[in-house]
RNA sequence: UGGGGUGUAGCCAAGCGGUAAGGCACGGGACUUUGACUCCCGCAUUCGCAGGUUCAAAUCCUGCCAUCCCAGCCA
């Protein structure tokens, strides 16, 4: 089943050939270099996801700089699940997100890990820090916690428990990962800066009581670390020399040193931070992604109109489009939100070099060739990418009776239209030259079919000596032509940046993000045929077979982009 | 007198003291058996603002302004 998952995307599907160059290379490439922090050192990343949910462009961005980096440095990129909180966290999502990360063509190799396979090191960390007198086991509730914090502007107070003695913490923290202890309780704190400027430095708790059940490792322990204490020991373990993240985690990065610098760790890893990716007229966070699908407001986490991987992929992007949009977006430190433009641009481009041409119409209406005989039945051998042989040929028929696209005809056009209107000329692609001799209507006034006669002379399309043909529609042989439904898709919100917008995002939902046709039609060798990269439907846009539902018997195909389109009726 | 970032065109983004790359979008034209593709042309006298240093500043200095992130026992 094509858009199923099949493995590693291969390398030749997704090369882009582009010059990748930003700050974060540059700044890996000192630190590999001479009396850099990672001098000798291969360069080493991780993606480290949450195995909480579905990934989504804003990953791929991630995962690109991630893998990336190693591969052009030769070094390698781990796979790290960060599951620190079992509470939030399931193994069911650990499959969608290894199969969406080969879907885009990278892979790990051995280098398959989770947070949760150092809880036993981490631990140990931990009451290294204790027993140097940089941690504490603290028995403020969460309010006193909260409220002894402080404020941004104001310094907080130290916990009564802070200068507890060593041996009471580490006798506590022994007790805690024993289970002795109801949720809460109790918890580990470094022990910093309750006057820092720097909220993440004021003692930060670095272990809680959580009597819950890990998906990897059981009921084995009721205590967790946070995620500030355990991703730098992962990252540090790992041999990750640049740990690469969102700018978010800016204000982290000296707990993150703090950490490697007061526990015994192989590796000095450095944290470079970059701009998350952003689009418009869609919605990134996982909060509002869930609501979407939670209140089936899309079908599910693989609707094409959403920018999850698994529905980019279900829409018909293809990894090289995805890898190339983000390529070409550069990487930096400046917020930034990128046009959806931009990526269908991309899409289009790599499309348009290799998806096999058809025909499709969308919205029939019936033209009829009058001077062509009745029963005959042509067949016409057309290149699938038109004037590239190599690119293989399908059939098409015609005859008499065929079907055009509604608006391809106008009874009275308006200026600069040349398609087809009474005595004008037009061709039918691959076929021949008609001219329209008018229509027929119903009672009611509406056209219900169009009428012209062909000149035999122009087989194949072919102009005569110097006949100008200035427009060229498509069609399909009504014998011929097979039924389809078709998705057309679109922006799923009607404003550009539904996340800082006022009003409810229910309203700010585009109506029409999704439109079915219930029948159109499509050349008949699309039953059989099953481009994994869709096709091009001359005139209209790109369309893929949809992975899930359709079927030889009932074609279902998805609008993956449109074709860009400069008429505009003056 | 919190801390940390970021400001170059409608949107991304190069630029790293020597006189504003490139892409998207947009406008115009050529070509065209897809109003697609391709190809031309146009699109910032100016880099958030104001001073200063310099023969020379988007690049260095000072001040200001705008904007984003941070007060989970989430990641």
């Amino acid at each position: 089943m094509p858009g199923l998952v099949t493995g590693v995307t291969p390398r030749e599907e997704t090369f882009t050939g582009n010059t990748i160059s930003h700050f974060i290379l540059e700044e890996v490439e000192k630190d590999i270099g001479p009396g850099g922090r990672s001098e000798g050192l291969p360069v080493h990343t991780r993606f480290p996801p949450e195995p909480n949910g579905y990934l989504h462009i804003g990953h791929a961005k991630a995962i690109i700089i991630d893998f990336g980096t190693a591969e052009l440095f030769g070094g390698f990129c781990n796979l790290r699940m960060d599951d620190t909180n079992p509470v939030k966290e399931d193994e069911a999502f650990v499959r969608a997100i290894k199969d969406d990360i080969h879907w885009l063509g990278y892979d790990w190799d051995d280098r398959f890990f989770h947070a949760s396979d150092y809880f036993e090191e981490i631990f140990g960390f931990a009451k290294e820090l204790i027993q140097k007198g940089l941690a504490f086991v603290c028995e403020q509730t969460p309010e006193e916690v909260r409220e002894s914090r402080g404020t941004l502007t104001s310094p907080g107070v130290e916990s009564p428990w802070r200068n507890r003695p060593r041996e009471e913490s580490l006798d506590l923290f022994e007790r805690m990962r024993a289970g002795e202890f109801e949720d809460g309780r109790y918890t580990l704190r470094a022990k910093i800066d309750m006057s820092s400027g720097n909220m993440n430095l004021r003692d930060p708790v670095i272990y809680r009581i959580q009597h819950a059940r890990h998906h990897q490792t059981g009921d084995q322990w009721c205590i967790y670390p946070m995620y500030d204490f355990a991703h730098p020991i992962s990252d540090s373990l790992e041999h990750i020399t640049h740990s690469l993240c969102s700018l978010e985690f800016e204000d982290h990065r000296p707990l993150f040193d703090w950490v490697i610098d007061h526990c015994s760790l192989p590796v000095q890893t450095r944290q470079i931070e970059f701009a998350r990716l952003d689009i418009n007229y869609t919605v990134m966070s996982k909060r509002k992604l869930r609501s979407l699908v939670e209140e089936g407001l899309v079908d599910g986490w693989d609707d094409p109109r959403l920018p999850t991987l698994c529905g980019l992929r279900r829409r018909g992007y293809t990894p090289r489009a995805i890898r190339d949009f983000n390529e070409r977006n550069g990487v930096s430190k400046v917020p930034s939100m990128v046009d959806i433009r931009f990526l269908e641009h991309c899409l289009r481009e790599d499309l348009n070099e290799r998806a096999p041409r058809a025909m499709a119409v969308l919205d029939p209406i019936r033209l009829t060739i009058t001077n062509y005989p009745q029963d005959l039945v042509e067949t016409f051998s057309v290149d699938n990418l038109p004037g590239d042989p190599s690119s293989g040929k399908h059939d098409i028929t015609f005859s008499r009776h065929l079907i055009i696209e509604r608006d391809d005809f106008e009874e009275d056009p308006p200026p600069k239209y040349y398609r087809l209107f009474p005595a004008n000329q037009v061709r039918l692609r691959g076929s021949y030259i008609i001219h329209c001799t008018g229509c027929v209507k119903d009672s009611d006034g509406r056209i219900t079919e169009v009428l012209a006669e062909y000149d035999p002379e122009t087989r194949g399309g072919a102009a005569r000596e110097g006949q100008k043909i200035r427009g060229t529609i498509h069609w399909l042989d009504e014998t011929t032509a097979v039924k389809a439904q078709v998705r057309l898709y679109d922006n799923l919100f009607t404003v550009e940046s539904p996340d800082d917008d006022q009003r409810d995002y229910h309203d700010l939902l585009n109506p029409d993000s999704l439109v079915v046709i219930e029948n159109a039609y499509v050349e008949p060798w699309l039953k059989e045929d099953r481009s994994h990269i869709g096709y091009q439907f001359m005139r209209l846009g790109y369309f893929i077979h949809d992975c899930y539902e359709t079927t030889d018997e009932n074609l279902i195909f998805n609008r993956s982009v449109k074709l860009k389109d400069s008429y505009k009726p003056a």
